[in-house]
DNA sequence: TTGAAAGCGCTAACAC
DNA sequence: GTGTTAGCGCTTTCAA
């Protein structure tokens, strides 16, 4: 149904050969500038668009990139993506979204289909499910360019941009306990995540710091990083039902920040005078909220321009780089 | 660098000709069961994919649809949007999501790369500042399938599904007028979208139900849609400086109402005592709001199913369609 | 039952 | 300065 027009309906239409056409069309030194302006003109007229597809075929490369995140409606993506189209926009890219809710086996499908669909490297945060990564493994050891950022895997040996995590839960779970609390619980997502085991490292950094005993029952996870609000109750409710009670949690998710607030509301929990509250999150309505939540907040445009020039860089490389780079970056704590 | 496993590989280590290693795949019947799985079993082991792109150039068709939103971090377009994967996965389409940030420009771009690209066909909902849709016009007529949901042209003759804007707004400026306030003021995005006419639609017919003068500098438009904060600002800053000041204020949009709200803790506006609010909203946290928000919701997932399932009707119609459909799904009143 | 060859849209040697 | 041709990966007549 849908025909678009091709050079070779320019070449018949003009009495040329296809590739005079194609020359002229890609200013080649070649042609007279009679036949160029001929051409062009003409393709012009009739609203002549080159088939990428083709090209794709052709040139063995897509100009377009894939990236696997969570979700699109996380702030902390929401804003990386913007990071990424900016870059990607700029130097000729298209960029393809996909979403794995979290859930390994759709993380597998969308990677291996923006693989054979062309695209000339990927950007890469893993799902909260995701522990075996054979299926990036063996794309990588292809030659597929990947760059991780945000949730990374340490055995794959790429770029990665990532923030600093640790810091950012250490000064967190600091302000906490500056603040006067001292039985602070923490709760995060998925124990294997890079982001997960980097937090909860600065979390117990900061209690160390000030002398103060880790309590591993204070410790609780959400494999589904919040996505399900029931996981996050439970937690909390466990952490409640504790004879000796936390009275502050620092929590190391986006989703998790604001599902734990819903759950203390829920639950009629005051924040902050029964249970203080500090936690990642990239939300730009946190000021709406109350009670107001003290946040950790992450440079994710920054994070996600730095990961699209490091992923080009890779992809337009005539040698394989052999140099690989982790790029730390400071996150911001927004005291409320 | 990337070298993916093709046909071509399995014939010649197979010592076949590509035909048949094709025709064993496909499962053709002409096929000797023996040498059937010899090759299946030969691609298993090597991990052949097929070509996405080579059989787009050759079938014309992608087995992909495109989706042009103003921003993914909106949780209207977000949800729509799981609902649209929710329906192409199902029916083995892939889906390529792309933002144009409120810019006719890049709405442009978008949507040709998306056509050229080869989409089979596009979910769109118009820009806030799009008024010239020829971009679209060119393309439908060529015979790509446009589904339009949200934010719709009428201009273009295809399926659409809205919400119903007009009953949405209608039920929450009735809503405060059953609450006491009388000076109601109107905040909306560009004057020309779909959903803003529909909306101020709403908004009147409650004013004059209820037998309200409709007061013409009550109504406030931000053409940017809430993107940009000082423009929402100025908005209300206006509204605010009116000799007779409004005491309620009905928001047309998800990013203007949280907008709206910012703005008017900024300026300690009390709400709701200086000001009541009610808005179009489909954000998840509002619950977690204060001062809280009563808000519109539309069902944006369904939005996403329908306009997903209307449009692989026309991409799979065998002949053209004539008869267009036009969805209107209803909203739900949260008071709070 | 299998192979040879053409063709999808485009570019790039290689002619002329 | 322009035309001819092959080939990117795959499917599909047409032959054998």
């Amino acid at each position: 149904m849908f025909e678009p027009v091709t050079i070779k309906d320019i070449a018949k239409a003009l009495g040329l050969s296809t590739s005079t056409v194609s020359r002229a069309l890609r200013d080649t030194y070649e042609i007279s500038s009679a036949t160029k302006k001929l051409v062009t003109d003409y393709a012009k007229q009739i609203g002549y668009k080159p088939n990428p597809i083709a090209l794709s075929l052709k040139e063995r490369r897509s100009k377009s990139i894939g990236v696997v995140v969570s979700e699109v409606a996380n702030s902390y993506f929401s804003q990386a993506i913007d990071g990424i189209e900016s870059i990607a926009y700029d130097k000729g890219y298209h960029v393809i979204i996909s979403q794995t809710h979290e859930s390994y086996e759709r993380e597998v499908i969308n990677v291996n289909h923006l693989a054979s669909r062309g695209v000339d490297g990927l950007l890469v945060s893993l799902s909260s499910q995701t522990s075996d990564i054979s299926h990036l493994k063996s794309l990588h050891e292809k030659g597929l360019p990947i760059v991780f950022f945000d949730r990374v895997a340490d055995e794959i040996v790429t770029d990665k941009v990532i923030a600093d995590n640790e810091k950012g839960a250490y000064n967190a779970t600091s302000h906490l306990i500056a603040s006067g609390y001292k039985k602070i619980a923490h709760l995060t997502s998925s124990s294997h995540l890079s982001i997960s085991i980097e937090r909860l490292s600065g979390y117990k950094k900061a209690l160390s710091d000030h002398n103060i005993e880790l309590n591993e029952a204070y410790i609780k996870y959400c494999p589904h990083g919040g996505m399900i609000y029931e996981e996050t109750e439970t937690a909390i409710k466990e952490l409640l039902a504790l004879k000796d009670k936390p009275d502050a949690i620092f929590v190391a998710g986006d989703r998790l920040s604001t599902g734990c607030l819903s759950v203390f509301k829920n639950l009629s929990v005051k924040v902050p005078d029964d249970m203080a509250i500090a936690g990642f999150s990239n939300s730009d309505v946190l000021d709406l909220f109350n009670p107001s939540l003290t946040s950790v907040r992450q440079p994710a445009y920054e994070i996600g321009q730095q990961a699209t020039e490091m992923l080009l860089r890779l992809i337009e490389a005539k040698y394989p780089v052999e140099e690989f780079e982790k790029k730390v970056l400071d996150t911001n704590l927004f005291i409320r």
